[in-house]
DNA sequence: GCGTCCATGTAAACGGTTACATGATTGC
DNA sequence: GCAATCATGTAACCGTTTACATGGACGC
């Protein structure tokens, strides 16, 4: 259950519910993602253990919040599941398998048309990441090299965000090319389409 | 749904429940999983649909088995699905959530004994993967530039696979080196050694 | 006064895992 | 005869998503 850790992992300062939402979608969304409507519970469940506890505490702007902090047995709990060995869970994406079974369509502009799509989307969410270290960048000058300990892990998780995001647009431009080579058109506008033979294969009706 | 889409991909040479998981674990498991214990309802549950149908068959070793086979329906179902946008679900990673935290445990050493299981796990599924392209180039002469289009786009999706996990093991190298820098022994065994920087560079096991 | 953000929740459904159960056939 | 593999399922549970619901505080 790696959710009540990493709450427990983000409670090392004290926090409400709604102030956990936001370091997920600032700091965290490349590796985990939480909607408030799973927090809350879930926060409830951690007191129940007493793995957390919490008080009611003015907002600066708005109602007054329920802030958590850990207790000892949290930490203790937290410090377990780090100790412990890396917890994998499958990968699962679903673009690939539609990329995977796309053959059926007979249509490599389609195909094209799709691998862009991809490539536009992984580019978005690296510069996102990129301006989430340069912002780090600019706010510490010790950073990367000089970070201490602690800021290290925190780094080394956004590199492998950077890292495999790039990968992933090479991929799209290795397979962009490979594609635009067999298409009609070379993937260019609709205009200037030669009929091909495979034109017959197409799977729809 | 995707889990629905992939039978429906697969179904398209007729396969029992138990064959289409033998095609989850040899062809498919870089991109998805799926336990006997989900197929076999979903298998019902797309016959409700008239997606698919089936006939009782003899098995070459074992008993009879239910064959299932896709209908126009299902067909028209399935094209539906890959002429659609991409589908992204937001991904997960356990161990960078637990690595974003390791800071806590203030233990370097501790760190690298944690990046040398991701490297050795990840070299592994990789190795798993080349052998998977081996088999397959081995197999087809025409492997890869001259495939015929429908399988190239296997073939896409199986670099993706490669692409992604050499970039992971590049990741834990650079972060093994970086953190080796660091740790108190140079996290080499309990003795104190320094290390060469060719000993980093090995990717291909 | 109205919209936006702050703040906290509940309920139902969904997709997937784990554990359990059963039995047929084949090869040794 | 026994183990391994082939084959098909059910039940309970878990983590997550989606939709719904409510209301306070602040800025314009």
């Amino acid at each position: 259950m790696s959710l009540d850790h990493i709450l427990l992992g983000l409670l090392r300062e004290p926090a409400s519910g709604y102030d956990l939402k936001r370091l997920f979608d600032e700091r965290i969304a490349h590796f985990w993602a939480a909607e408030l409507s799973q927090i809350y519970p879930t926060l409830k469940r951690l007191e129940g253990r007493r793995w957390i506890r919490s008080r009611s505490a003015a907002s600066m702007r708005g109602p007054r919040k329920r802030l958590y902090h850990l207790t000892p047995e949290g930490r203790r709990e937290l410090v377990s599941w780090l100790s412990g060995p890396p917890r994998y869970g499958d990968e699962r994406f679903s673009y690939l398998a539609q990329l995977f079974f796309m053959g059926e369509l007979g249509d490599l502009n389609r195909t094209l048309r799709f691998l862009r799509g991809l490539r536009e989307h992984f580019t978005a969410k690296l510069a996102a990441l990129r301006s989430l270290e340069r912002m780090w960048g600019d706010a510490d000058p010790r950073y990367p090299d000089r970070l201490p300990d602690e800021d290290l892990h925190v780094h080394l998780a956004l590199r492998k965000g950077l890292l495999s995001l790039e990968a992933h647009v090479s991929w799209c431009d290795e397979s962009i090319a490979r594609v635009a080579a067999r298409a009609p058109d070379h993937g260019r506008g609709r205009r200037s389409r030669v009929v091909r033979k495979s034109d017959n294969r197409r799977l729809h009706e």
